[in-house]
DNA sequence: TCCCAGAAGGTTTTT
DNA sequence: CCTTCTGGGA
């Protein structure tokens, strides 16, 4: 792969590292208006996006000292995105690139810019972060608040707010107001109590992601020096997933660009908005239309799925748009016979056991690997995960549930921590045959961590030659893997004293902030030590930490952005899709994000045990139309 | 401490 | 919708 510091002429720019990209994509990637781009699974958003960085920066249509900045909602879409950005062009191009999350973003501009903020809505410099829930939301408006004084209103009034509507439309609904709330209502009374205990009552601040938005929103507001500098800094905005966008981020991002010579591109899919419960709003897109001139841009091709599930993801399509065009797929289908079925199982043990059999029997005739399957649920994984794991281990697949807690850490999350990375690497280097990857992953963190650059040989061989010593040392006193939490425990100390506790927390803040950094170890230690049972040696023990040989159980949420060759969702029944008819647009929308993870199959399975098929008698109805069977399979 | 009725949770991101 | 939690009363 060519990657070249050079720039390149505009009309001399190819996509680089794929073999071509749809004429819209192309458009958009050479664009120099605000976009929305609106496209269905598969169509290579994120790639669309990685490309247009690549143009931008190769051709000097963004010219340094300009930045792009590129915001994801979760972490893993915006290393996702950094990496491919760094893959395609040269370390000097990408050093422009930022991709972060929305809720980093806003971090940095308070951490840097929040000492300005007027003093009524001031934080601490060492504010804390805090994660509030319904209940703290309710002990907050029933046991602290008390009643209002006469000229605000009645308790009544106060009891009346619901802990739902407190936080999504009072405390954080609408801008701040910079002088405060003149002639308060009850429920802006109510939210500026929360406010003001949040920034002031204790030592430090207290701050909520959403409300740190709103600061945000507000600083860069009535700050100009900050905003401008900030319009100054990025040429370029990129906005992924951008259906899920909130009230507060898009405020933010008005105030902060609208009317400015940044260019924008919002890419996203309507129908997989699946967060709107969550504060997303209802159409995102038609408001940026608006607002920024954004002209419309729609992606036709599928690149993931085959041309039989690209048929039927077209008819789900339909019900959630009626207007949506039939994607073009780009990939070859693979499997004789039906791609999707509908499987009917007497109990769910029969259909645990029918599954492993099918998963195993797949493998062998299509080689495929576990983590070419996914298990689907709508909920409760760990309840699907205690009848499904016993069938798969007996068929010789583990089976693991993403979702699942270690201590009090989700795995999936704990397995993309900084700390539990590095752990590994050093365990795989340490313990392991050919792990010549790991050495390469070892030396780079540990660079990172202790400023030692590139291009430093005489610090950079001091650094291997120490991390060659320490290997050998720590392989030496651990030959096998833990067999107790106390030995676990100490294998994580004692590579983190190597690495460097505050090194650690100077390049990662978040590990600063209370008692993530222990949390996240004792996660660590804990995970290895389950992963370690029965004495296997190094090298299985740490497959078994990363999971790289067991079958995925996930929640539809948890999917989201992932792709598989098979799908197998289980449980398409009334019981698990109680919310159904609560908002049915966002239950198919749900179901469409689980479709469309597939590459080649899906499955889904029903069980009479588990509930009837009445409620959700809709979703039945559109499989049946786009001609998908059903199968009494035992 | 136990019981019962009614409420709440489930689907989640983020340093 | 079904399961689990909570609070008030005995």
């Amino acid at each position: 792969m060519a990657v070249l510091s050079r720039r390149v002429r505009p009309d001399d720019w190819k996509p680089v590292g794929v073999d071509a990209l749809e004429a819209n994509a192309l458009k958009v990637v050479r664009s120099a208006d605000n976009r929305s781009v609106i496209a269905g699974p598969g169509a290579g958003k994120t790639e669309l996006l990685a490309q247009r960085a690549a143009y931008l920066l190769q051709t000097g249509t963004a010219p340094p000292p300009g930045r792009i900045l590129a915001i994801s909602f979760k972490r893993d879409a915006a290393t996702n995105l950094a990496a491919r950005v760094r893959q395609r062009c040269h370390r000097i191009h990408a050093g422009r690139f930022d991709s972060m999350t929305f809720d980093a973003f806003a971090k940095g501009l308070i951490d840097r810019f929040g000492q300005a903020l007027p003093e009524l809505w001031r934080p601490t410099p060492d504010y804390e972060i805090m994660f509030p829930n319904d209940r703290d939301y309710r002990d907050f408006l029933q046991q602290q608040l008390g009643a209002p004084p006469t000229s605000v209103g009645i308790y009544a009034d106060i009891q009346a707010i619901t802990v739902k509507a407190f936080e999504r439309r009072h405390l954080v609904g609408l801008p701040l107001p910079l002088e405060g709330w003149p002639n308060p209502t009850p429920c802006q009374w109510a939210a500026d109590r929360y406010w003001q205990t949040s920034l002031r009552s204790g030592k430090t601040s207290g701050l909520s992601f959403p409300m740190i938005g709103r600061l945000v929103e507000l600083l860069l507001r009535v700050n100009p020096m900050a905003r401008d500098a900030l319009r100054l800094t990025y040429s370029h905005l990129f906005m992924d997933e951008f259906q899920d966008t909130t009230q507060i981020q898009y405020d933010l991002v008005r105030t902060i660009f609208l009317g400015t010579d940044t260019v924008i591109t919002a890419v996203g899919d309507n129908k997989q908005q699946i967060m709107r419960w969550a504060m997303a709003m209802d159409d995102p897109f038609t408001a940026f239309d608006a607002d920024f001139a954004a002209k419309r841009t729609p992606l036709y091709n599928n690149y993931r799925s085959s041309p039989e599930l690209v048929r039927i993801q077209h008819v789900l399509a339909q019900a959630l748009d009626a207007r949506a065009v039939a994607p073009v797929s780009k990939t070859v289908g693979t499997i004789a016979g039906d791609s999707c079925a509908i499987w009917d199982f007497s109990t769910p043990e029969v259909e645990a056991d029918r599954l492993a059999a099918f998963v195993a029997a797949e493998m062998k005739t299509q080689k495929l690997g576990p983590r070419d399957f996914v298990l689907l649920v709508r909920q409760k994984a760990v309840d699907y995960a205690a009848v499904l794991e016993p069938a798969f281990a007996a068929a010789g697949i583990p089976l693991r549930n993403e979702a699942g807690t270690v201590g009090t850490v989700m795995l999936q999350e704990l397995l993309a921590e900084e700390a539990s990375e590095l752990v590994v690497a050093i365990l795989h280097l340490a313990m392991t045959k050919r792990a010549g990857r790991y050495w390469t992953d070892c030396q780079e963190a540990l660079a990172a961590l202790r400023g030692v650059a590139p291009d430093e040989e005489a610090a950079q061989t001091k650094l291997a030659r120490e991390l060659d010593a320490y290997v050998i040392k720590l392989s030496a006193a651990h030959p096998n893997p833990p067999k107790t939490k106390a030995i676990a425990q100490s294998i994580v100390d004692d590579i983190l004293a190597f690495i460097g506790r505050e090194r650690l927390i100077a390049v990662h803040p978040a590990y600063g902030q209370g008692s993530w950094l222990e949390k996240v170890l004792d996660a660590v230690a804990v995970h290895l030590l389950v992963s370690s049972a029965d004495g296997i040696d190094w090298s299985s023990a740490l497959d078994a930490y990363e999971g790289i040989h067991a079958i995925p159980l996930m929640t539809i949420h948890k999917s989201k952005g992932l792709e598989y060759h098979s799908v197998i969702f289980v449980g398409l029944d009334d019981g698990a899709w109680w919310s159904f008819s609560n908002d049915q647009v966002e239950a198919t929308a749900g179901f469409f994000v689980a479709f469309t993870r597939a590459k080649q199959r899906v499955v889904f399975t029903y069980c009479a045990r588990r509930g009837s098929r009445t409620k959700i008698a809709t979703l039945y109805e559109l499989l049946s139309k786009a001609g998908v069977q059903s199968v009494r399979v035992a």
